[in-house]
RNA sequence: GCCGAUGUGGCGAAAUGGCAGACGCAACGGACUUAAAAUCCGUUGGGCUUAACGGCCCGUGCCGGUUCGAGUCCGGCCAUCGGUACCA
């Protein structure tokens, strides 16, 4: 089995342009102030979701949203734009800790390992990335940075009145350490006792965790936390005028989880105090029957009655005793104890039990609830369950009840939880939902028995962890309080160990760096590292000024590459009051949904801190963000081991070449989409760069690629000039839109076009023959088009040679335009830049230009009125179907079309016996006899 | 359960409310070749009809609606995939 042959020298041509590019780095972003910076150039920032290096390598899923941005970089450096394309490293991480464990190999490197295969890989794909600002978040010049924004956010707080972080010095309380947006708290975090070692909540799958499968359970303790809870309300707000997809945003808003309601307050008649619940339902307050604690809830120790302490301590010990999963499995089956203690009503004074019962989550509203279990289907199982009074409070239709007599002998079969009216409830009867909610809490606050407030979903973010590959804090203890080091001991580096291993107690591996942790007679660090999320809060920051050892970034490269731009194909921002940001950041984002959340979310955060602290420009990241869809296997299913389905970019690349691979990544269909591989489509792509290959060169008798004879300096003719405009538009609207599948559809018509002389000559698109069109020979079009003396002469050489000929004589049987060529190659480059670039350079050997490097080309523009037809084929329906199309002149009005219609023979037979009833004329579109 | 996305030929897909299936794959036929590969040309949604040129009917998950006209807009279902899960 002899190797095939290449259809075209993509395994000499690829690295040699590889090679220049590294040599000459024609990618290079120059940043304000650097010379030979364009400021009139617009900018235009593009990036990637940076990637963490594995240890596998790519695969083909990674380079489809690497290869869409790319195109829009080379497409927006033709437009004239100063492009800012970078990548960079997500390092931290738990793997190469992992791997670290097994082998006792130090992580960082393995991590320096994975990221040169990293980098080889993508290099091979031909990405024009700027890696003079390649990045690592696991180098100390980068998270020395990471440490210093933790220090800002360490020392500011979220003042309420300005809605604003602020430095933690216009802070007047008491205690500026409780109000810090980075605090210390007991907090249940995920501990898995097999492992010895506390998890993040993404490595705990249903339960159990990701490695290993052992059980996890919540356990408290001490944690640094980050507020992001204050910013909830602008997390949610400043994410509407942003350009991302709108399921992204849903996802976003759902996280955080707004609902406004309001506070109630139950005192206690036996007690000092109140249980505060939160409920959305302040309407229903009469139908609350009883309460119900969260287990873990402190109040349930003072409370419990004698008689009730067993059984309370039993039920909190059983619930301890489960893990998330058979917390989520059982989730459906109610259970609960009875405290022994009671609560009043606000509204009616009523004496209810209050309960204990794991339904109650102590992480949401106060950890605590009223049940009302007319109302609410949990409270209602609930109540069933255990024999509560069910108390049926709203109506679908007003029902007023004097004297507020006890309702229903029949309790109601189902919990009715939609709005409707008030019923047995003397403040409220007869009001519908909405005007109850607000008369009650009005009243509630009135008694200063409660108030309306919002709740959030979201918690504050868990920012440490118990590991050693991560970023240490910048931070020592001194008589069990916090501190934060001198900036100037920045970066902070980790201590060397051998042993990476978790302690088994909880306690962090750093501390067996018995000397790093001594940080004065007085003081010890702190031994937690921070999550692998911080270094991609504000990586894309350093990116503007990778090099910077003054600043994290600096405030002029910030202000431009973050700044506001205004890029096509956006859509406006809505009208309405001016967002708090102005409207900046990465002008193109693109990556996997699984980001929708945590990294998308927590970058945010970070930016608008800094924003507020006055650090940036904008207090959004990412203006506009894209979402890739996942690439399958060829059987459709997840590319995984267990499928052995998994493609790898570089056997690929090895037998189709990089610019196949590209295209083929961008053909297979729409960006968004989820799609399977497939390898006889690569070949098709690969057909099709072969074929544009030869259009420009050929092979002479020792089989060299030599530039084709046929290409030469001629007038495309009219139907060519039409291919060529159709497709600088197409291609050009396209890449806007990121359909770059229909793009490369559009540049194959192209190909095509210019390959087959029967597609080019006589058939551009719109002009094949038509059967009673009254044509002639089939090349020739109208002579009253009036053609110019070029395109008559390649007629003259091409019409009357036999296709047959043409192909076995190249030279000379037919020309192909140079200028034709030339534009293909530009609005190719962005797909497939090795193969324009080369072929861009032969040409230039016999009809040179200036400039002559392909990148240095201006982005053609299409012109019109090439793309007017003088005749246009007309559908002419009887009652919505085709019965005949004829030919008109593109200037046919209204009327000449409706004559035409009306005279038309087969109209004239599907309408026989019919009253025509009206006749809808759309010039240049069709016309529709309506006949009954 | 809830939220979101997607349903179009044998396959990946394309279509400002206006000729459904561009472009590509696969398949089939042909040219070239001793032969194959490569390349090139052609056919290709289904059904019916014609000696043939042609012609007719059906067809975008299902049901209904709006419209002269619906893959596209509206209402209601069904299926597949993804996310989420007692959030009071």
């Amino acid at each position: 089995m002899s190797e095939r042959r290449k259809p075209y020298p993509f395994d000499l041509l690829e690295p040699k342009w590889q090679n220049l590019w590294e040599e000459r780095r024609p990618f290079r972003a120059l940043n304000p102030g650097d010379p030979g910076f364009d400021p009139a150039r617009p900018k235009y920032y593009v990036l990637d979701m940076f990637p963490y290096p594995s240890g596998t390598g790519l695969h083909v899923g990674h380079p489809e949203g690497y290869t869409a941005t790319d195109i829009v970089a080379r497409y927006k450096r033709l437009r004239g734009c100063n492009v800012l394309h970078p990548m960079g490293w997500d390092a931290f991480g738990l793997p190469a800790e992992q791997y670290a464990i097994r082998t006792g190999q130090h992580p960082e490197i393995t991590t320096r390992e994975n990221i040169a295969r990293f980098r080889t890989q993508l290099k091979r794909i031909g990405f024009s990335y700027d890696w003079e600002r390649e990045i690592s978040t696991a180098s100390p010049e980068f998270y020395r940075w990471t440490q210093w924004i933790f220090l800002q956010i360490y020392h500011s707080w979220f003042n309420p009145e300005t809605q604003r972080a602020e430095p933690i010095a216009t802070y007047r309380g008491a205690d500026p350490d409780s109000v810090r947006l980075a605090y210390v708290a007991e907090v249940p975090v995920n501990w898995c006792p097999e492992l010895g070692t506390v998890l993040a909540n993404e490595e705990v799958i249903d339960g159990k965790s990701e490695v290993g499968g052992f059980p996890v359970v919540k356990r408290p303790m001490r944690q640094w936390m980050l507020r992001i809870t204050a910013f909830a309300e602008r997390l949610i707000d400043e994410l509407e005028p942003l350009d991302w997809p709108e399921g992204i945003k849903l996802l976003q808003r759902n996280w955080i989880g707004k609902s406004e309601g309001a506070e109630v307050r139950f005192t206690l008649p036996d007690h000092d105090g109140a249980i505060a619940v939160f409920t959305t339902r302040p309407d229903t307050l009469y139908g609350a029957t009883y309460m119900v604690l969260a287990p873990e809830n402190p109040l349930v120790e003072q409370l419990t009655t004698n008689e009730q302490r067993p059984a309370v301590d039993a039920y909190k010990a059983q619930v301890a005793a489960k893990s998330d999963l058979e917390r989520t499995d059982l989730a459906k089956d109610k259970s609960g104890v009875a405290t022994g203690a009671f609560a009043l009503n606000p509204v009616s004074g009523e004496r209810i039990p209050i309960w204990i019962a794991d339904y109650v989550l102590m992480g949401y509203g106060t950890g605590a609830i009223m049940g009302v279990p007319a109302h609410d289907e949990r409270d209602f199982e609930f109540a069933q369950k255990y024999h509560l009074p069910i108390r049926e409070v709203v109506a679908e239709t007003p029902r007023t009840t004097e004297g507020g007599e006890l309702p229903c002998a029949m309790p109601p079969l189902i919990a009715t939880t939609g709005d409707g009216f008030a019923i047995n409830s003397p403040l409220i009867d007869g009001l519908p939902t909405a005007e109850a909610k607000q008369r009650i809490t009005a009243w509630l606050a009135d008694q200063g028995l409660g108030r309306g407030t919002i709740n959030y979903k979201l918690r504050d973010w868990l920012f440490s962890r118990q590991r050693y590959w991560g970023e240490p804090f910048p931070i020592i203890w001194r008589e069990g309080k916090h501190e934060a080091i001198p900036e100037n001991e920045l970066p902070l580096v980790p201590p060397p160990l051998d042993d990476f291993k978790p302690t088994g107690t909880g306690e962090p591996p750093l501390a067996r760096a018995k000397e790093w942790v001594r940080y004065s007679d007085a003081a010890t660090r702190e031994l937690n590292t921070m999550p692998q999320w911080a270094g991609s809060c504000w990586y894309y920051l350093r990116f503007c000024d990778p090099a910077n050892d003054q600043r994290f970034v600096g405030k002029e490269a910030e202000r431009y590459w973050m700044g506001s731009s205004e890029s096509p194909g956006r859509a406006p921002l809505a009208p309405g009051p001016a967002p708090r940001f102005r409207g900046g950041g990465v002008d193109l984002y693109i990556g996997g949904t699984e980001h929708a959340v945590l990294h998308l979310l927590y970058a945010r955060f970070w930016q608008k801190v800094l924003f507020d602290l006055g650090h940036l420009s904008t207090g959004e990241p990412f203006q506009r963000l894209v979402n890739q869809g996942i690439i399958l296997g060829e059987d459709g299913r997840k590319m995984s081991k267990r499928w052995g389905n998994v493609i790898d970019p570089l056997d690929v690349i090895a037998e189709y070449g990089a610019d196949a691979f590209r295209c083929y990544e961008m053909f297979m269909g729409p960006l968004e989409q989820m799609k399977p591989w497939s390898m006889t489509g690569v070949e098709g792509v690969a057909r099709f760069l072969a074929r544009a290959w030869r259009l420009v060169m050929e092979e002479n008798q020792a089989g060299e690629w030599m530039l084709s004879e046929s290409v030469a300096e001629v007038e495309p003719t009219r139907a060519q000039l039409k291919v060529i405009h159709a497709t600088i538009k197409k291609v050009s609207e396209d890449i806007e839109a990121l359909s770059f599948n229909t793009a490369i559809a559009q540049m194959m018509i192209f190909v095509n076009a210019f390959t087959s002389p029967g597609r080019t000559a006589s058939a551009g698109p719109g002009s094949a023959p038509v059967p009673g069109a009254g044509f002639g020979v089939p090349p020739k079009q109208s002579s009253a088009v009036g053609e110019d003396a070029e395109s008559a002469q390649v007629r003259e050489s091409g019409t009357p040679a036999p296709a047959r000929e043409t192909r076995a004589l190249p030279g000379g049987a037919r020309s192909v335009p140079v200028a034709a060529l030339r534009t293909l190659l530009v609005l190719l480059n962005p797909f497939a830049p090795h193969l324009t670039s080369e072929l861009w350079e032969t040409l230039g050997r016999r009809f040179p230009v200036e400039p002559a490097e392909i990148t240095n080309q201006r982005w053609p523009e299409y012109r019109a009125e090439f793309l007017i037809e003088d005749e246009i084929e007309i559908p002419l329906q009887v009652n919505g179907k085709v019965r005949d199309r004829i030919t008109v002149p593109i200037t046919a009005t209204s009327a000449e079309l409706e004559a035409l219609a009306r005279a038309n023979v087969r109209v004239q037979e599907f309408s026989a016996g019919l009253t025509i009833r009206k006749i809808i004329v759309i010039p240049k579109r069709l016309v529709n006899v309506v006949a009954n």
